[in-house]
DNA sequence: CCAACTATCTACAATATTGTCAATAGTGAG
DNA sequence: CTCACTATTGACAATATTGTAGATAGTTGG
């Protein structure tokens, strides 16, 4: 981290990147405008695309908190951010997937839920919502923090890590309402 | 969020925000780039400050989380994110202080730690590096995922920083080893 | 007052950046 | 093969952007 946002980018740049003359890629995407749009939408898809992957393989004891935050550490953010910084702040948001990823992390609560308990939406909702800002703040700013520190990288960054997943692994088992 | 990174500032848009010709702001700071350094040297002050306030008026039952995370929302976050933008990967940290708020936190668990117990220093720094992430990730991409929720952006927000802080403090609270 | 210095501006230069155009070559349908 | 279409390019145009130079005015110390 970090490559220069979408006011870095220069078409010869891209156009020395892809082989080719600017003028190409005008022709192909218009304009520079029609350029960022095109990368945003493969953007979205990927990201959509890491976050099918991440849900089809979820399981209660897993280490899917590792994979958030590697899934975020190696491309994820820089996409996010890369999106955030095209699009004027008022602009309808198109990050509708972690609806969908709340949705099925709660499924899974459900079904292995402590009998006689029931756990809380608003819970579940919380706890995406922290991991993912977590797993992006880290991707962005971590290495910064833990190099000021001092600390190895791999090695901190590990460690966190693995509090981490301890900590909410330890709420999502204890925060379930008794069933009224 | 977001104005855009360092690659977007033009010496006109300077010059016309601070009401004079561009040639005075390029006299003043000799160049494009000599203006992005004084900037950042401005940024990395505002940051200090901002640590130390914070810092000052820290309580164990207080609101130093929500304040965390207002401090990131206006300003903070955007600064820390343009230093980052503007310094090559391989730049010397300068993010310094979030040191001096690991052992101030870490002073203040010690003076009221539970009878018999300690606390463990790697529990701070965790939770710190926690908060601190997570203040700036909610920053940066919590509005357009609340927005992309479609729930309020200032209840939402709020609410979730209370079950934050609320999971921190059960954390601070039972983390600590029997003296030993 | 005078000299040196600073801040500021207009005008200009040099380069970067985006976009247009006309020419060329390839490709596929009929 | 011929026609229409697409992809690609070099050359050029228009504007943006950074930087320089000389002129002018203010300010300060003597």
């Amino acid at each position: 981290m970090t490559v220069d946002g979408p006011a870095g980018l220069r078409l010869q740049d891209v156009a020395r990147a892809a082989g080719v003359s600017h003028p190409t890629i005008l022709h192909h995407f218009g304009s520079r405008e029609g350029l960022v749009r095109a990368l945003n939408l493969r953007s979205l898809e990927g990201l959509r695309n890491s976050v099918v992957a991440q849900l089809s393989s979820a399981q209660p004891g897993g280490d899917s908190i590792q994979r958030t935050f590697a899934a975020y550490r190696d491309g994820m953010a820089q996409r996010i951010l890369w999106l955030i910084q095209s699009a004027p702040p008022g602009t309808p948001g198109s990050l509708t997937f972690f609806d969908e990823i709340v949705a099925a992390l709660h499924a899974l609560r459900l079904k292995f839920a402590a009998p006689g308990t029931v756990p809380d939406i608003e819970d579940t909702r919380a706890v995406i919502h922290l991991t993912s800002i977590a797993a992006f703040g880290d991707a962005v700013i971590g290495p910064r923090l833990r190099q000021a520190s001092g600390v190895k990288e791999r090695a901190a960054r590990e460690r966190f890590e693995t509090w981490f997943a301890a900590l909410i692994d330890l709420y999502m088992t204890t925060a379930s309402k008794p069933r009224g």
